[in-house]
DNA sequence: GAAAAATACTTGACGTGTCAACTATACTCA
DNA sequence: TGAGTATAGTTGACACGTCAAGTATTTTTC
């Protein structure tokens, strides 16, 4: 018996531990979702990343320090410095320095960054829940719970 | 009552929907996942990718065309060419052209690849049993059928 | 048998993630 | 107060993934 993965993926060997399989199985299915959410984000001009520092800043309904933008993310440092620096020259975020502490810089999302937000929602929206419509309300409630499971190990380190 | 991740992420309000919190659930674990072995790949002076088109050469056990390769991983065509100009200059694979069809261009696994695949295999392994070492059988075996499950749409496209 | 279409890549431009190293500003504490 | 350290961010180099366009070689088709 072969295992779907292993068929589309045209493995010869069958897996050889489940780890290896979910591990697997998990690259393919993120890819998957990725990049059908990209495509969207692209028809927009935006990409993911650039969509979820307007989200962020959005949700928080205020300005807030670059460093704090890369820690809601998942991300390095390093990276948010030409994320912004690209969404500045968009005109959907500004950047003002803080007078307090000159070190800091704050970010800001602009009217025409919570336009481009607006626009995106519905089909957004749509797109995830055409993404999961085959799927039963408990085998999704079964999902996020063994992929917070999955994280759990990553909580003791 | 807050989801986990919902607490991770500095979320105000609670999911609307479950497909929102599945997506975002999926994009983090991912990137964990995803990060821990990067970390092992790069300590033996590979990248994912690389160590993907590796993988497969050796399964194959002969040399592939690459648009074959890029066919295997989830991948976009152009970026193999590049994938493949790294692993080679790095001696971990040949490209010779095909006398048949001059068009098509064979990959071939080198011998210093596959001992460097020999190199890794164990401490993958080893670290793939640790990601998912605190989770039980059944629940990654469920958690196996609902990633291949969430993929199911993908197919009737 | 020549023009058109398909195939197997390759190239270039751009956004992003990653690392290492650097600047500027604030803090600490001796 | 002044040296050392921490914090906030930026820069540069490199590896990808993505798109659009281009080249070289078959294959088709009329």
């Amino acid at each position: 018996m072969t295992s779907k993965l292993q068929n589309e993926i045209k493995k010869r060997k069958p897996f050889d531990r489940l780890e290896e399989e979910a591990t697997l199985n998990f690259l393919r299915t993120e890819d998957y979702l990725q990049s059908r959410s990209a495509k969207l984000f692209r028809s927009h001009g935006l990409t993911a990343s650039q969509y979820n520092v307007l989200r962020i800043l959005r949700g928080e309904g205020q300005p807030l320090p670059s460093l704090e933008i890369a820690g809601r993310m998942i991300q390095q440092v390093p990276a948010i410095t030409g994320l912004i620096d690209r969404l500045e020259r968009a005109g959907y975020v500004e950047r003002h320095r803080c007078e307090k502490d000159r070190r800091v810089v704050y970010v800001k999302i602009t009217a025409a960054g919570l336009a481009l937000l607006g626009e995106i929602e519905e089909p957004l929206k749509e797109l995830q829940m055409r993404m999961f419509s085959h799927m039963s309300r408990q085998d999704l409630r079964e999902l996020i719970r063994l992929l917070e499971q999955v994280r759990a190990a990553a909580d003791d380190e």
